[in-house]
DNA sequence: CATATAAAGTTATCAGACAACCTTACAAGG
DNA sequence: CCTTGTAAGGTTGTCTGATAACTTTATATG
């Protein structure tokens, strides 16, 4: 399919999703400020020339973005600034230097927490996971799409170890960003060279975590992702508790 | 239509998203593979018992979070596991005691870490704001409604502290969960007798913020957090680092 | 003055229709 | 055999109008 370029046809996207987006513009940018009382469908209706069903499912998509709340029988309102939690993460510029910092950053606790709690808490079908992680990692002749997908299950097995459901979840979410943060990036090229050292470091928490060592299996984690911070250029404060 | 039907949903809160919820468990599940195609509109709306725009409400909803994919004239599909980008967590049982082990397991490191980089990192509005939190909370005659707001407001500012949009995002999330779970728990009682020593350690967390020691911050925090788990009767593994 | 009731306004839900779009099947013509 | 045109059917997108549920406010009633 080598044709012309008949993309441009710009296929007006969903309707109610851009009516969304306008008026999460209002109340964001706080003319319509928080607390206050949304103007009601019908009149919302009237304004964007389209019909309460759009109207509607727009309201709903800002509702769950945690941006309005309706009451029945009396409005939606702009949520107030203090309960705005919704933990939507836009899919922001893969190559941001400080969104990417700042993801890496809240890695380093939890994938420390999850190697501690993983080597207390991990059975023997987490270990087999482990190994095959390991296995594949290997196995992948460079730092090529495969050795990203190794490591991901990596940590997504240790993370799964823990036995507390939200430790794969969370860590998951933000390894995977990370990755594809890296991907983009075209570090491969980076990577390639250093697979021996990644692979070993990984080896070295595995054994933490079969001998059931949680100090050791911490230790082997900060040290991994310090150094694997390291080969990505990123400066981190990491702080080590004494006593 | 005229005859009850008690088989179909009860109307007690919000339909979609409701319908929302069981039809994304049947995905996250698997009992609706990845790229497979969800029955029709017409069909959902039938078995569930409700019209159409709640049905197409709850698709929007789930097509919002990420985790179904709409063509029109061609039907809603599950999104494909590398696509799904959003954190999606359900509103559990506020009363499960395994949940919210977890999610407090998970809470500890995060906020420790956050104190930490709060520190090293806070600028003079954060301060206020800890100390505008903490204020209200003495200013509360026992641990009420007002108190619990006064924690969460001291937790989010120290987080947004960090001066990194993820810590107050995700600690914020967890931290309202558990909240709720705490209130709905009716564990206030208990909690009033002690407000004197909750105060007293979110300030020791303040002046070691005041004074820029990560290292006495995370240690205050720690403390903290271990404390309020034990008046939670919360069993939890700490792990502190050696050296 | 307090309470009950009515009225009006708003969101929630329902029902049915048409429009826009995609897929498929099949016929027509090369 | 292959390509193209056409028709049909199915699905989502949008519209319209109505009813139910809920809230607030005003009014009446004792």
């Amino acid at each position: 399919m080598v044709v012309a370029d008949f993309n441009q046809i710009r296929r007006s996207e969903h309707l109610p999703t851009r009516i969304a987006a306008q008026i999460g513009r209002e109340i964001l940018e706080g003319r319509i400020a928080a607390g206050e009382k949304l103007p009601t469908e019908h009149l919302l209706a009237k304004t964007f020339g389209v019909s309460r069903s759009v109207v509607r499912e727009a309201i709903a998509q800002l509702r769950n973005e945690g941006l309005v709340e309706t009451r029945q029988g009396v409005g939606a309102f702009a949520t107030e600034f203090e309960r705005r939690q919704s933990l939507r993460i836009e899919h922001g510029d893969p190559t941001d230097r400080i969104a990417f910092h700042n993801l890496y950053q809240l890695r380093i606790p939890l994938e420390i927490e999850a190697a501690g709690l993983a080597a207390v808490h991990r059975t023997s079908e987490d270990l087999a996971r482990l190994d095959e992680a390991l296995e594949q990692m290997t196995g992948a002749e460079k730092w090529t799409e495969q050795g990203i997908v190794a490591d991901l299950a990596f940590h997504r097995a240790l993370a799964t170890a823990t036995q507390n459901e939200y430790f794969p979840l969370f860590t998951g979410f933000i390894a995977e960003r990370i990755s594809l943060a890296i991907q983009t990036a075209r570090a491969n090229a980076v990577l390639e060279e250093i697979v021996e050292v990644t692979i070993a470091e990984h080896v070295v928490i595995r054994d933490a975590v079969v001998s059931g060592d949680p100090v050791e299996a911490r230790s082997a984690m900060r040290s991994h992702l310090t150094q694997a911070a390291s080969r990505l250029d990123l400066t981190l404060e990491t702080f080590r508790d004494e006593k």
